[in-house]
RNA sequence: GCCCGGGUAGCUCAGGGGUAGAGCAGUGGACUGAAAAUCCUCGUGUCGGUGGUUCGAUUCCGCCCCCGGGCA
């Protein structure tokens, strides 16, 4: 076995080089971008705990379609808030947000790595802190129409809200009728952010499209070959594509697949489809959103191993 | 060979004498608790080819070429 080039293993991006150990780092990017890989050989080489940062990352029962680190991987750094809920549980921005500022209060400086824009939003510029809403009042909200949810909702959030919306709308009502205060006030009072923009590294992983959606295409067949199929059967009883837990990305289309519905291929492509649009969306938020942080290109963020 | 259907946007198709429109895909964008979700914007394409009728044809007629299906 040839000795492992040292240089190659360990080289980092530039924007690593001496860091302050203690200072926590952010890195976001679209799928399939090798954010994860850098995550890793960060904490190798400098220490820390990674934490996932992705809202479908969570669920224990999707390790293959969500592109979780694998035992090996978990294996050489620690690892925080992967597979760690069940698809039965509720979960949300904010129970990840509670999880991530006890993290933040322990010894390790943590690397938070994934690809929920709005987990980043909440931790670097807050989230408001609105009480849960009763399931009672979530089920009374899915039988209203979009009209009723309008009228149903103050002034103030309807003019600041997207109204045409239904997911905006139906969460706007429902926090006005668990809380009898508008969303829009609530915002207006949001508490400062857990951890500012400037109190940590903030980095985010630029790639064209042309080079990633092959990569995207790719990392489907490997997920198919690792056995996608067998995971999706697995949790077949009880499959929800509606709920939160079952919304990996290729779990309904191979879902159809096990089910005679479709065919393998017609089924691959489809699920390659929904993530180059998912990857769409990301980076349109790292463009918007995260225009401030400091941009990485995909080859850089890869190394040379 | 004959008889029916079809050939219209990348794909699936709608339409119909005054040069055309949906869904999907694609694009750009929005997004403070279901966010791998949800929503918004953007549609010129020899209307298979070629003759004819007509002021005007993608639309009607003839012929030809392709693709289904049926009969021989």
């Amino acid at each position: 076995m040839p000795a492992p080039d040292a240089a190659s293993m360990t080289a980092l991006p530039a924007v690593f080089a001496g860091l302050d150990r203690r200072m926590p780092v952010l890195i976001a990017g679209p799928t399939g971008s090798g954010k994860s890989a850098l995550a890793l050989r960060l904490a190798e080489s400098q220490g820390g705990v990674i934490v996932n940062a992705d809202a479908l990352q969570v669920y224990a029962e999707w390790r293959i379609l969500t592109a979780r680190p694998t035992a090996a991987e978990t294996a050489r750094a620690p690892h925080a808030l992967y597979g760690h809920v069940s698809r039965d549980e509720a979960y949300s921005t904010g129970h990840w947000l509670r999880e991530v500022g006890t993290l933040l209060r322990g010894a390790e400086r943590p690397i938070l790595v994934g690809g929920t824009g709005l987990y980043f939003s909440a931790l670097t510029m807050g989230l408001a802190e609105i009480p849960p809403v009763p399931a009672e009042i979530r089920a009374a909200a899915s039988q209203l129409s979009a009209q009723d949810l309008r009228t149903g909702i103050d002034a103030e959030t309807r003019a600041r809200i997207d109204t045409a919306n239904p997911a905006r709308l139906r969460r706007a009502w429902e926090v006005l009728q668990a809380t009898g205060r508008g969303i829009a006030a609530w915002q207006d009072a949001t508490p400062p952010p857990l951890l500012p923009r400037n109190n940590a590294l903030c980095v985010a992983i630029d790639t064209p499209k042309d080079r990633l959606i092959p990569r995207l295409e790719a990392r489907f067949d490997a997920m198919l070959a690792a056995g996608a199929l067998d995971e999706v059967s697995a949790n077949l009883a009880g499959f929800d594509p509606d709920r939160p837990g079952d919304r990996a990305i290729g779990a309904a289309e191979l879902a159809a697949v096990l089910r005679g519905e479709t065919s393998l291929p017609a089924a691959r492509e489809a699920a390659i489809i929904a993530t180059r649009r998912y990857a769409k969306r990301q980076r349109t938020w790292l463009r918007a959103r995260m225009a401030d942080w400091t941009r990485l290109p995909m080859e850089a963020a890869r190394g040379t191993d």
